[in-house]
DNA sequence: AGGGCTCCTGAACGGTGTTCACCTGAACGG
DNA sequence: CCGTTCAGGTGAACACCGTTCAGGAGCCCT
C-alpha cells in the first residue's frame, strides 16, 4: 500500500494511456490504483494540479541539444507516445510553466522569441496530429500520411 | 419563444463571455434562454458540437485580405474579444474544421505550410495571451505588457 | 506509552451531460 | 373546419463528476 505522489501520477498516466483524456476521472485514477478518490486528495490539490504534474511527466526526459529540431520532434515524439498527451501538455498551461525548463534551454540557443514560437508551433501541429490520427483509428476520417513530413516543414519555415 | 440554433449559440456566447468556459455548462445556456436543459437537444446533438458552432461563430466575419499579417491580427482580436474564446476555438478541434476556410484563404495567399504553420502559432499564442491576461486580472501573476509585441515578432518570425 | 504523521475510508454535497416519454401550439393540405 | 405534422419545450430520471470532511489504521520517534 502506501502510494506516493509519483504512484499517483504514474497511475493517472496508465489511465489516460488506456482511455484517454475524456474518461481520465479522479474515480478512474484512484480505481486504478485500488484506493478511494478522497485518498488522491492526500497527494494533489485538485485535478488541474495533477494534470500539470502529468504534463511535466510527459516531457521531463526530453533533452534540449544543439540540435534544436532534433530536439523539438523528440518533444513531439514524446507527447505522442501517450495517448492524448499532446493535449494534455497544451491545456495544463503547461507550456507556460512546465515547459518553461524547455523553452529556457531553447532560447539559449535560438533566442526567446524563436523559441516561444517553436513551442507553440510543436505543441499546436502535435496536437492537431494526435487529433487527426485518433479521428483516423476510429475510421471517422481518411489518415492523412503527411503529416509527420508536415510538421518537418513548418519547423523548417520557423528555423529558416 | 421559439429559440432557433442561433438564439441557441447566441446564449451560449453570452454565457461564455459572462461566467467563463468552466461554468458554460448546458443548464446554465439553457437558463440564460429560459428553458429546461433538454430543450437545447433539439437544436445540438451534444455540447461539443454548441462548442463547435460557437468556436465557428467567434472567427466568423474576419477576413483575409492581402494584407496576411493584418488579417491575422484580426483573427486574434476576434478570439480576444470574448472571454476564453482562443480556448473554445483551440479545444473544438476548430482550427481543422471551422477555420478551413480561413486557412483556405490563406493559403492562396502563402502557401499552405506558411498557412497552417501561421494558423496554428496565432491561435497558440493568442490563448497563451488569455490565459495569462485572466491570470493577471485575478492578481495571480504580474501582467507582461510585451505580450502584444511578442505576438507581432512571433509573426515575423514565420512570414520572414 | 504516547504523540504526531502519512495514508486512507466512507459518506455526502452540489453539480454535470444526456435521454426519455410526453405535452403544446402553430402551420398546412384536404 | 378538421386532422396531421412537426418544431420546440417540459420534467423527471440516470449515471456520472470533482471535492470536502470527520474519522480510523498503521508507522516512526521520543
Amino acid at each position: 500500500m502506501a502510494n506516493t505522489l509519483d504512484d499517483v501520477v504514474d497511475g493517472a498516466l496508465r489511465v489516460l494511456d488506456e482511455f484517454g483524456l475524456e474518461f481520465c476521472s479522479m474515480r478512474r485514477v484512484a480505481g486504478a490504483l485500488g484506493v478511494q478518490p478522497s485518498a488522491l486528495y492526500h497527494h494533489v490539490a485538485n485535478k488541474q494540479t495533477l494534470l500539470s504534474l502529468m504534463a511535466a511527466r510527459i516531457v521531463a526526459d526530453v533533452e534540449v541539444t544543439d540540435d534544436v529540431a532534433g530536439s523539438l520532434l523528440r518533444l513531439r515524439d514524446a507527447m505522442l507516445a501517450i495517448r492524448d498527451g499532446a493535449e494534455v501538455v497544451a491545456t495544463a498551461a503547461a507550456f507556460r510553466l512546465d515547459v518553461s525548463a524547455f523553452e529556457a534551454a531553447l532560447a539559449e540557443r535560438v533566442g526567446l522569441d524563436v523559441a516561444r514560437t517553436l513551442l507553440i508551433y510543436v505543441v499546436g501541429h502535435t496536437q492537431a496530429t494526435q487529433l487527426h490520427r485518433q479521428a483516423a483509428a476510429v475510421g471517422a476520417i481518411a489518415l492523412d500520411p503527411d503529416l509527420d513530413a508536415s510538421f518537418d516543414r513548418g519547423l523548417a519555415i520557423i528555423l529558416r
